[in-house]
RNA sequence: GGGCGGUUAGCUCAGCUGGUUAGAGCGCCUGCCUUACAAGCAGGAAGUCGGGGGUUCGAGUCCCUCACUGCCCACCA
């Protein structure tokens, strides 16, 4: 019985085993609740892992998320709660098409070549080949998730829930299509949400270009009226100029033309207030196919849209002598010529934001185009009352003011993309009569004219508009039947979602939007119908902070700086990183995440390790507690139940004293883990384990069995060494067993 | 242009609703291979808590202000 232990902690091989023996036993796994019994009495516990990217690989981010994730989850399984984790991978529409595209044309080939069928293929394969990737790792990093409910966002039974989604919307008059300014990637050739582009500084030029004034004999009067932009190749598609009304060095242009240059167009004055007098020259050109606030302008003043460029933002037939050219190969040529025939009145420098593909970093293009949209308000109304009236509570506290404002000040979301690898969206184009059926089952001709000459849309939807559903999908949405019934009634809402604060728009707002809209019509267990309250997709949010290197620099490949976890796992073990990022995760800044500390929790799990060879080696009176019954005791049953103490009080002072340490030490834990404070339950574990049952019991225990060789003795020793066992069990159980 | 954080030992960070000599890890110094652990043990040095002002019997902790720093949001060409 007595125990052979190295002297120093390996973790590698006995992580091993056990990751190994806890997804072969799916030893998590928390299946249907009964039909007749529910939950047996037990409250649930329902976490949705947030579905990394099939294109990623494990980072420190991850990493964070899933420790803080797998604590709570295994603190209330712990405490007698139905633990549910739901694991998962997400397509990742745009991440993924280009990996895969970048794969295509390094064989020479590419997307286009390939077609929309076989290319897609392509993704499948490499999804299933690659997919799995960051799973694979968690599963050796032993997280605690129920692996038999693992979903990917484009199986079958979720994709019929993104339909379904669509289609309501739809029909509830929530979606709708049509052509407006969106942000374009011309790189990716498609259409982005407001969210997918980043703001970069820029130092660039403002271009100050003088356009002829035209008298009412239709010539030009030799006046100018000079404007200023940070784009001069828009131009060419210039409908008009705008002025402010009470501008007074321009009242006397009211109601004139100009002269387009390089294009010889003639296009009107016209005034507006939006228009800043103070920026520039007062005279801003207006081209409403390629600038939000001039297609605003264009909208309120009847303008035509003209879009010269293509999707690649090469100039179109639009642009006239400079059809073919790259926006930026345009501009050039364009100043030359305007420098060229005297109408360049100036270059300032000029800085300014511009925003760039969140993907591949090129810079968006602001273009007229045709998509879909969400018309967001109704559902921002609910998720804005959801939160107000207290149904979700955000912790740190004041992401609730983030969310509110973003939700508060919404636009309409763009939900088409011009992608290939995605949710299709489910609408079909009529060739006969031109108007649009959608259904939820493919449709063999057009319900409005009956028409068979029908082919459905190209666009494939935003892949958060698929996340967005998760919380009900995965529970069966819509298919709501007597089976998973019970897995809706118990599960859901989840109890808590843990996220970083970078998707807090992306994916935590419009997770409650949609959640909260569709959940409302699968009522409640008893029957009634669902409030708010009980519509959420989860009760708390937790956010949690960015993982830096340990300069506080955000970790990217470019730098070179990124810190491996798994690199760092096999250098000091799992526990040592897990205890490393819960220790350091304290609300309201990032983690700057640093080995040394990592080092020091080696050194953790080593002091553990050591404590329990302590105990083993105690041959003797390992003996002779077998003959005392300590091993039974230790294989009853009840001590699944936590351990028996046996502590009285006749016992020892330092008995006493340590059980009652670890109840303290265990109620601050409760404390800590319930008000998401990591770093103080790390730290009470740390201080207790170490400080108070290393330190000074186990130097108190040795005393005892040095002192107390005679047999009237042996009991107290024994008991103490029960002590031992126990405090040390129940220690390792703080520490998420 | 709005909004939100951060600024505490050499480094990375705690310090909850204001209350005894401001804490931890790593690092540093001194002495120890004491039969669980040198990834250890015993002991030690180290901080005018960003600057200034205020409230209070009392402030790292509340208020004002300044400085530096980071982040988010925003359609000024």
């Amino acid at each position: 019985m007595p125990h052979e232990l190295p002297k120093a902690y390996d973790p590698t091989a006995i992580e091993d085993h056990w990751a190994e023996y806890w997804v072969k036993e799916n030893l998590f796994a928390q299946p249907t609740p009964d039909q007749n019994h529910g939950l047996n009495g037990q409250t649930s516990f329902t976490v949705l892992l947030p579905p990394p990217n099939v294109t990623g690989r494990l980072h420190m981010g991850h990493m964070l998320n899933q420790t803080e994730i797998d604590i709570l989850v295994r603190w209330q399984r712990m405490s007698g709660r139905r633990a549910l984790w739901v694991p998962g991978t997400d397509h990742a529409g745009i991440a993924t098409q280009m990996m895969v595209e970048r794969q295509v044309e390094s064989e020479g080939s590419s997307r286009r070549q390939l077609g929309r069928d076989a290319f897609v293929e392509r993704v499948w394969d490499w999804k299933r080949h690659y997919g799995g990737a960051i799973l694979g790792q968690m599963k050796r990093l032993g997280v605690s998730v129920d692996w038999s409910r693992e979903y990917f966002t484009m199986d079958e039974h979720l994709s019929v829930a993104v339909r379904e989604a669509f289609v309501r919307l739809y029909e509830q008059g929530l979606i709708y299509r049509g052509a407006y300014i969106v942000n374009w990637c011309p790189r990716c050739q498609t259409a982005i949400s407001d969210l997918e582009v980043v703001y970069d500084e820029h130092k660039g030029h403002l271009w100050e270009i003088r356009y002829p004034v035209i008298g009412d004999d239709g010539k030009d009067t030799g006046e100018f009226l000079t404007v200023a932009t940070t784009r001069p190749e828009t131009m060419l598609g210039d409908t008009a100029v705008a002025i402010h009304p009470e501008d007074e060095r321009y009242t006397h242009l009211h109601g004139k033309k100009l002269r387009l240059p390089l294009m010889n167009r003639e296009i009107p004055i016209i005034l507006d207030e939006w228009v800043s007098r103070e920026f520039g020259t007062g005279a801003v050109k207006v081209t409403p196919a390629h600038d939000p606030n001039d297609f605003a302008l264009g909208q309120r003043h009847n303008l035509p849209s003209i879009n010269v460029m293509d999707e690649t933002a090469h100039i179109n037939a639009e642009g006239g002598a400079y059809a073919g050219l790259d926006r930026y190969v345009a501009r050039k040529e364009i100043v030359a010529h305007l420098e060229e025939q005297g109408l360049l009145a100036g270059i300032r420098d000029h800085v300014h934001n511009v925003g760039h593909c969140d993907r591949c970093k090129t810079v968006v293009e602001p273009r007229l185009s045709t998509q879909w949209f969400v018309k967001i308000q109704p559902l921002a109304h609910k998720a804005i009352a959801a939160v107000k009236e207290g149904h979700i509570r955000f912790t740190p506290e004041m992401y609730q003011k983030t969310y509110l404002n973003w939700m508060e000040n919404i636009y309409d979301w763009c939900i088409s993309r011009q992608l290939w690898w995605g949710h299709r969206i489910p609408a079909w184009h009529c060739g006969t009569c031109h108007k649009i059926t959608v259904a939820r089952v493919d449709p063999a001709k057009c319900e409005h004219c009956g028409s068979e000459q029908i082919t459905q849309e190209t666009d494939v939807l935003d892949t958060w508009f698929s996340s967005g559903l998760l919380p009900v999908s995965i529970f069966g949405w819509p298919n709501i039947t007597a089976e998973n019934r019970m897995d809706f009634d118990a599960f859901y809402p989840t109890s808590l979602l843990v996220t970083g604060f970078d998707i807090l728009f992306f994916w935590v707002a419009r997770m409650i939007m949609l959640s909260c809209w569709f959940s409302t019509d699968i009522p409640m267990p008893d029957g009634s119908p669902r409030s708010l309250a009980d519509s959420v997709p989860y009760r708390e949010v937790y956010i949690h902070a960015l993982v830096r290197d340990a300069n506080r620099e955000k970790m990217s490949k470019t730098k070179g700086n990124v810190i491996d976890p798994i690199e760092i796992v096999k250098q000091y073990g799992t526990d040592a990183v897990r205890f490393t990022l819960a220790s350091m995760a304290s609300p309201g800044t990032d983690i700057a995440f640093n080995v040394a500390r990592t080092e020091g929790y080696r050194a953790f799990a080593n002091k553990i390790w050591n404590a329990a060879r302590f105990i083993f080696m105690q041959d003797q009176l390992a003996e002779n507690a077998w003959n005392f019954g300590i091993y039974d005791y230790l294989d009853d049953e009840d001590f699944d139940n936590g351990p028996q103490w046996g502590i009285s009080n006749e016992s020892p002072f330092e008995d006493r004293w340590i059980v009652s340490r670890l109840h303290a030490v265990t109620k601050e834990v409760d404390r800590a883990l319930s008000d998401y404070r990591f770093d103080e339950a790390a730290s009470a574990i740390y201080q207790f384990f170490w400080g108070e049952f290393c330190d000074w019991y186990l130097e108190l225990i040795k005393i005892r069995l040095n002192f107390s060789p005679d047999k009237t003795q042996q009991a107290s020793v024994l008991n103490a060494l029960r002590t031992c066992f126990g405090v040390y069990e129940a220690a390792l159980r703080l520490l998420s067993p």
